[in-house]
DNA sequence: GCGCTATCTTAGCGTTGTTAAAATAAGAAC
DNA sequence: GTTCTTATTTTAACAACGCTAAGATAGCGC
């Protein structure tokens, strides 16, 4: 009785529901956006009954927090693709925010369910911030080796917070209509990111 | 038949039910969070019944967008209290910062609904950007008067959207708890905003 | 084979945004 | 001052939502 897997059509069990909930909801994101994604609607896209999904998650928000995690592993990779290829400090520090706030750009409504789960618990997910290889501490890495003191703690987190933040506001804010005349004289949204995170010179402390 | 009107009880012509409703919504805003902000409890809340408000905004999203602009007033005057009283060209723009997260901070729900209203417009309302004396325009002044070079208005441009990105990550990120060990280390929310503002040098270019 | 338990479905509750139709009041026309 | 018109409000209803309780189904240990 499901339409999209004809032949031996789904056992009463499903096997893994739990990914393939969290997988049809990643794929409502990209095609109707965020807005209509309710739990109802991610069962009937998985073909289960609307009470299915209450199995595997405690509630809506817990399926939403599963989503987020599978964003930021996206974002993860999508760092891994940026850090490579630049030689001077600064590009690098930039370009690591034109990766993130080009991510942003690309997947919209992943990126809201990714910060409205962190606004809700108060947190980003510990992995982002914890692991060495996560975007937080990358961003750090790269502000060590462009000359940031790895002793003064404080100040690099602070640097690298500020980083953040900016890239942050950016993603939110790169698709305001009012920047497009900007975009346009700077010849496109890639040129404009740079330009604008050009202007969070977190060097200004370390050199 | 209104509760918190005894005497002669509302006409059944409301008067101003428009404004009345705004203020309903700014109320329930502050009392129960962002989540519990629905139109009927809005309707409610100003002793009207649920279909009351269509008379006054066509749909849910019209009322926000009359609350979010209300919000863009508050802010307007609680930047107006920042702009005095600093000498420092780079105390002043940190400062205007300090104010927009202190904002944030004091109305987290307000905030949201007027960043969320933008959003969903891809705009942000056109007098807090074109107005001499709105938030954007205001941040431009400093920084000229900080040094920035007026002719160059693409870098101008560029610098205080700077600064908005990194006011506004900054206003959403600063109730994660990830940082509060940080802010002790600091000495308060206020020292830990002064810090991460500090490292957005956007006089780079222009001093 | 039997029962146990996890999984899924059906049915239903209360809430939401929104619309249609009827009720009410205020103002204009005469 | 009565009547007509129009703006405002109410009641009633719809579909969709999140969520819960009850029963159906099936895999697994025995």
């Amino acid at each position: 009785m499901r339409e999209s897997d004809p032949p031996e059509s789904r056992p009463y069990h499903h096997g893994d529901l739990r990914r393939a909930l969290v997988e049809a909801a990643c794929r409502l994101l990209e095609r109707e956006g965020a807005a209509a994604l309710s739990l109802r609607a991610v069962a009937r896209e998985a073909g289960v009954s609307p009470a299915a999904p209450y199995h595997h998650f405690k509630d809506k928000s817990e399926l939403l927090d599963a989503v987020a995690h599978e964003g930021w592993d996206k974002l993860a990779i999508a760092f891994q693709a940026a850090r490579e290829a630049h030689t001077s400090a600064r590009d690098r520090v930039r370009e690591l925010g034109v990766a993130y706030v080009g991510f942003a750009n690309r997947h919209p409504d992943l990126y809201r369910v990714m910060y409205d789960c962190s606004r809700d618990k108060a947190d980003m997910p510990a992995d982002v911030l914890e692991d060495e290889n996560s975007a937080y501490g990358r961003v750090k890495n790269v502000l060590i080796s462009a000359g940031a003191d790895p002793a003064d703690e404080i100040s690099l987190e602070l640097a690298t917070i500020a980083c953040w933040c900016a890239a942050h506001g950016l993603a939110e804010m790169t698709s305001f209509k009012q920047f497009d005349p900007l975009k346009d004289a700077l010849g496109g949204e890639e040129a404009f990111l740079r330009g604008v995170l050009d202007h969070v010179a977190v060097f200004t402390k370390g050199l």
